[in-house]
Order: structure tokens, then C-alpha cells, then sequence
DNA sequence: TTGTAGGCGTTATCAG
DNA sequence: CTGATAACGCCTACAA
């Protein structure tokens, strides 16, 4: 990827094919881009003329110097870029954006905002491909690549986080659905909790989430995440400063398993846990199971996301429409509603990894 | 996205911040790509005077069309764009591409071929993107991209499918690996078998593979996987003839239903099903379970692809390197070593989907 | 319906 | 180390 074109067996151009049939090169254009400006066979000649010679039509980089726009859309999450097809949740957003793109016929660039946590001085890129608009996904609020793109003067849509004055934004309602969910466990007469956090930083903790790390809350979906399950607690009366709470640096059923055994460990092993993530909460799934726990009737577990395991799984979690979310973006990318924000619908889905709280111990 | 540039509020350029610090633009971009050419100092003012104006950085589109490359890889499908992050195989093989990509700071863009089946006088696009290079995932040898993605002069691989001559091949042995998973079955007393075949040519067509079909195959992968079918059954004495097949134009499960369907209603049902995919298989299964099959002591199942579900499931299938090809065809891409064939091996899984063939009947 | 002239924002070359 | 000048390939008024 270094010598600049190896390849060039000098390209062919619209010149090239203006020159061999004795016309203009706008007319070559317009064959192209506008039909009707020149009669049927000429365009036919032309386009025949093209094959021959080998013409594929516009330079799409020229192209898009020329016009301002590339017909690309561009995807920017946080993650490396492998995350996009072994994430559940993210898999299931793209397949959102890949079917609104399907249908207007853009190509769609999956960049990796996670190159740019560079040196300073050396300037931050949001990636090499020319781009309509970007839609960035879940990507820290502290991430250079944001101002940047709001630099960049093209359309920018945001999904779940970080919520940016003047562009549009879709999520969820992170605090309601998970204040749902713990008030769903104390309805069970649960009273003993434990959480297995998503990261609140970018610094790859993995941990007990200390009352310092709490306050430095980056991630703006896991603190209403973490509000939510808090709030419901404490309204029911008991004691936030009690419930143990883990802090894992990423999304994957191992960081569940670490997660269930400091959890287990802790002084006062909890009867439900508040994962925030399904991945985590499988991963917790199974080290309790190993541990001899049976589930729900020993221990619930409550998970969030509802991807495709969770049901085989028989999970009980938090419903997100993250194909709609991807959908959603799209549109308001293109459509270019500036200002607008969509908070999609969660629900709770029940299923059996939760029951009533175990009778005393 | 048709207005040309409602955004513009007159976009920074390299002009401005060399305007702005009195100096050639050219210095300026020196100071993005050539650090040492340049005092330290001048290349700090700049980069801090680009960042004051608002400038992010050479624009993608010009630096693509002066430098004659993007930084991007195309990937190419036959299949509707969310296929990409929904089907398996597909979804493992871009697992490998991003993997590379991510290394090497490139970005990926998936372009969907399957909008070019259009009308012959409308000239096709492989995408709108600016792409160094282009990867062609199981695209049927007469798909009209082929031959425009050879004529565009970028490096090319190919995997899968078609074999073109002078470019780069990966792919696994389609007919060692049927041939053997059909000796297997044979091994175990199996003598009466059903295929489910994935589609044969890009009609849409589901449905019996008649004669005419099996000679006008124009997916080389099917055919060497049906040829390795029936050679190992021929060599076994069975009548090639006689074995029903059904073929899919679609990889699912529900696809593998209705395969299932048809062949335990033939004349003479078979005992061992083949299945050209582990979605196929698993619907297949679920079939014939539901009709009151126990599997595999009435019946035998096998696979092919080796997809995370197909472990869970117990399937017997053919493991293929899906991850590989991924790695693999970014590799060859960029170190352009051409006229380079990639053959990667693959081994049969074996499972409990499959077992000796039941006594009489 | 066709052609002409200018511009899109960079990079590359080659003197200074 | 710096700065003109010429590509890069195409699009778009505007004029013919």
C-alpha cells in the first residue's frame, strides 16, 4: 500500500473515451450523470465506446472533490474494528445501517475510533475514506475524533452516547429501563444486589468501580444505567453504598465470570445481579452454574441488551431495538432533520434466569 | 443527500491555514505528511493554527485523487448489504478482514453487488467508495463486476469464487472436503442419501436440481461440493442418479426445512442428509426432529462451515477457516504478490448429528 | 445538443 | 527548509 500506482498502466479516462469518438468530455459526463442531456444512441455509442476501452466510469475520488459528496457513510465506533462483527449488540445496530444503506445505495465505511488515543501533537484522523456523514456510535464524549468530526463539516448523527448540542441523537432511556429492571427484582423480594458494570472510562479498568471511579464517569449510558438500578434500590430502602459493584474493562462472557466471582466473594454474597450487558450476564450465568448455584432458585440474573443467546439462554433482560437504532441513523443522516432526538422504546423481557429471592440462608 | 454542500460554510483548507501563518500551502502539508521536513516549531504553529481555524486535516477526496490511493479496502458481495453482519460465514470471514484492516489503519467498506443485476445500457458501479483495492467474496463468475473490477486497475483478490487467471485465490478444497464428509457417512453404513445444495446460479430458484440445472451450475464452489458428494457415493457403488437433491437460493434455516421436507417425501427417504451449510443442516434438523426423528439414530446429519451454532447444536459438519480467508485475502491485497492461489485446509467435525445408519426398516 | 473555462483541495517536482 | 507550478479526473455554469 505505498507505491503510488504500481498499477497505472495509465488509467483510462473520460477524455480517453471523449477523444476516441470526437466529442467534448462534458458529454461523456453527461452520458453519465445526465441522460436525457444527449440523444439515445449517442449515449449508447458512448457507453459502448467506454467498455472498449475500458472506462469504469467516474473516478470516485474525482468525483467527489468535484460534487462535495461520495455516496459513503461512514461508521465510527470506539472499539477496534473486529468489534463490528463479534459484538452482538453492535452487529445487530450495523445490520440496521446496512439495510436503510442497502436501499439508497451508499456504501458503508467501518471506522475504528480507537487508533486516536495518539500523542498530541500528532493529528487525530477520522479515518481515510471520504465520507457523507458520520454516525458515531457509542464513542466516549472525551474521544478526540468528536470534535473533530463536528469539524468536518458534514452531517453527523449520534447513537447512545455522547449526546452533542445540534446534532441528532438516538437511544434509549438508559436510566428508566434499568430502574425497571432492579425494581423488577425487588418486586421478587430481593433485597441483596450485585453489579457487573460496562466501562465507565476508557482506561481499561477492570475492577471493583471504587467512589472515585464513580465520579469520573465518562460514559454517560453506564452512569444512567448504574442511576437507574441505584435509584430503585435506594427507594426501596436500601443502602447504595452496600451493593457491590464490578467494573469491567470489556464486553465478553469471561469479564461476566470475573465479575460473578468477586460478586460471590464479596461480604455479603448478593441473591440478584444487575449486569449491564447480556454477554456479562451469560458469563456470570455460567460461573454461578459451575459454582454450584442453581438459577433462578438460588440466584437471578437480570441481564441488558437481549441478544440473540439471551433467549436461547432463557435470560431475563432488558429489551433494546438496536436494529432500530441503526435504521433511525440512517435517516436522520440523510434526511438531515438537524436538531432531532429519538428516544427508542425498551421493555423487560422475563425470562427464567429470574425468581422470587431465595428464603433466608 | 443531493444538495451539493448546504454544509459549507466554506470549508478550511490547507489554503487558509497558510494564509493565516503567511506561509506556502505546500509547507502545510508538509507538516501533515512530511514531519522532517520542517522545523519542529513551524510544524507545531501549524498544526496549532489548524486546529484554531477548524481545519481537520487534508481532505480525503483531493488526497485521493493526488495521491492515487485511500487507505481503504472494498469488500465485496453478491448479497444484500445486511448480509454482512447476519449470515455466519460471511460475518467470520469479515471478523478476519477487520482484523487486518485494523493493523494496518484502513479502513473497510462493504459493497453489496447485488444491485447490478440491472438493465444491460445502465452502466454498473462497484460501489461509490475510493477504494485502493478490492476483495471479492463469492461472487458468481458472471456477475458484470468481475469484469469492471478487473478493468479499474486496483489490486483484486478473490475468495471463494470465481478462479480468475492472474489474481490472487483463496479458497479451500470444496471437494476434498464433500468427498470426505460423504465417506464418512458411507463408512458408518449410510447408503441412501439427500442433498441440500445452496443455490446453483442467481435465478432464485428453490427446488428440485434437475438435470439441466446440474449442467448449466455456474457457482464453481457448488459444483466441485456436489461432485465431491457424488463421486465418493459412485465410487461406493451407489447410482449418483438416484440421490435427491434439493436446492436453496437462499442459506437459512428455513431453506433447510423445506430441503428436509422434500427429501424425506422421495421415493425412498434417505438416512443421511448432506448439507451444504450448517444453517441448511440445523434447519434441516430441527425438521425432522419435529416429525419425530431422533438423530442421529434414524437419521444422519451433516454440515458444512463449522459456524459457532453449528457447536452448540452438536452438528457434524466440515470445519472451514472462515477467519483465514479473511486474514488472508488482506494480506494478499496489499503485498501484492499476484498470481498467488491460497488453499486453505478444512476437517471434518465430527458430532453427534451423525451415527451409524438404522438397521433395515 | 455540444464545447470551453474554471475550480474542487491535495500532492509532487524541482528550483531556490 | 520553503515555495512556485503543474498535475489528479471530474463537474458545472455558461456560451455557442
Amino acid at each position: 500500500m505505498n507505491k503510488p500506482r504500481q498499477y497505472n498502466r495509465r488509467k483510462v479516462t473520460l477524455k480517453d473515451v471523449a477523444a476516441y469518438i470526437g466529442v467534448s468530455h462534458t458529454t461523456i459526463s453527461n452520458a453519465y450523470i445526465r441522460p436525457n442531456q444527449l440523444s439515445v444512441e449517442l449515449r449508447k455509442k458512448i457507453l459502448l465506446a467506454a467498455q472498449e476501452l475500458g472506462y469504469t466510469g467516474p473516478d470516485p475520488a474525482a468525483k467527489q472533490l468535484a460534487t462535495g459528496r461520495s455516496g459513503v457513510i461512514g461508521f465510527l465506533f470506539s472499539e477496534d474494528l473486529p468489534y463490528a462483527f463479534s459484538d452482538p449488540a453492535l452487529r445487530a445496530v450495523l445490520q440496521g445501517v446496512a439495510l436503510s444503506c442497502n436501499t439508497l445505495k451508499t456504501d458503508l465505511t467501518l471506522i475504528s475510533a480507537s487508533n486516536n488515543l495518539q500523542n498530541i501533537d500528532h493529528p487525530v484522523s477520522l479515518g481515510n475514506a471520504a465520507v457523507d456523514g458520520y454516525i458515531l456510535y457509542s464513542v466516549a464524549p472525551d474521544n478526540r475524533c468528536i470534535l473533530m468530526a463536528q469539524q468536518r463539516n458534514v452531517p453527523l448523527v449520534v447513537i447512545d452516547q455522547p449526546r452533542l448540542s445540534n446534532i441528532p441523537y438516538i437511544g434509549i432511556d438508559d436510566r428508566k429501563a434499568a430502574y425497571q429492571a432492579a425494581q423488577y427484582l425487588l418486586g421478587l423480594g430481593h433485597r441483596k444486589f450485585g453489579i457487573i458494570s460496562l466501562k465507565t472510562a476508557h482506561d481499561n479498568y477492570n475492577g471493583v468501580l471504587t467512589k472515585q471511579r464513580r465520579h469520573n464517569i465518562t460514559h454517560s449510558t453506564i452512569a444512567m444505567r448504574l442511576e437507574g438500578y441505584l435509584a430503585a434500590c435506594t427507594e426501596a430502602g436500601l443502602s447504595a453504598e452496600a451493593i457491590p459493584i464490578w467494573e469491567t474493562a470489556i464486553n465478553s462472557k469471561e469479564q461476566g465470570k470475573e465479575g460473578a466471582l468477586f460478586l460471590n466473594n464479596s461480604s455479603s454474597p448478593p441473591t440478584a445481579i444487575l449486569a449491564m450487558s447480556d454477554c456479562l450476564a451469560l458469563g456470570a450465568m455460567e460461573h454461578f452454574r459451575s459454582a454450584g448455584f442453581s438459577i433462578p432458585q438460588d440466584l437471578s440474573i437480570f441481564g441488558f441488551d437481549d441478544i440473540p443467546e439471551a433467549h436461547s439462554a432463557g435470560l431475563t433482560t432488558v429489551h433494546q431495538p438496536h436494529e432500530q437504532k441503526g435504521i433511525a441513523a440512517v435517516q436522520l443522516l440523510t434526511q438531515q432533520t438537524t436538531r432531532d432526538n429519538i428516544s427508542l422504546p425498551t421493555r423487560l423481557v422475563i425470562r427464567n434466569s429470574t425468581g422470587p429471592a431465595p428464603h433466608k440462608k
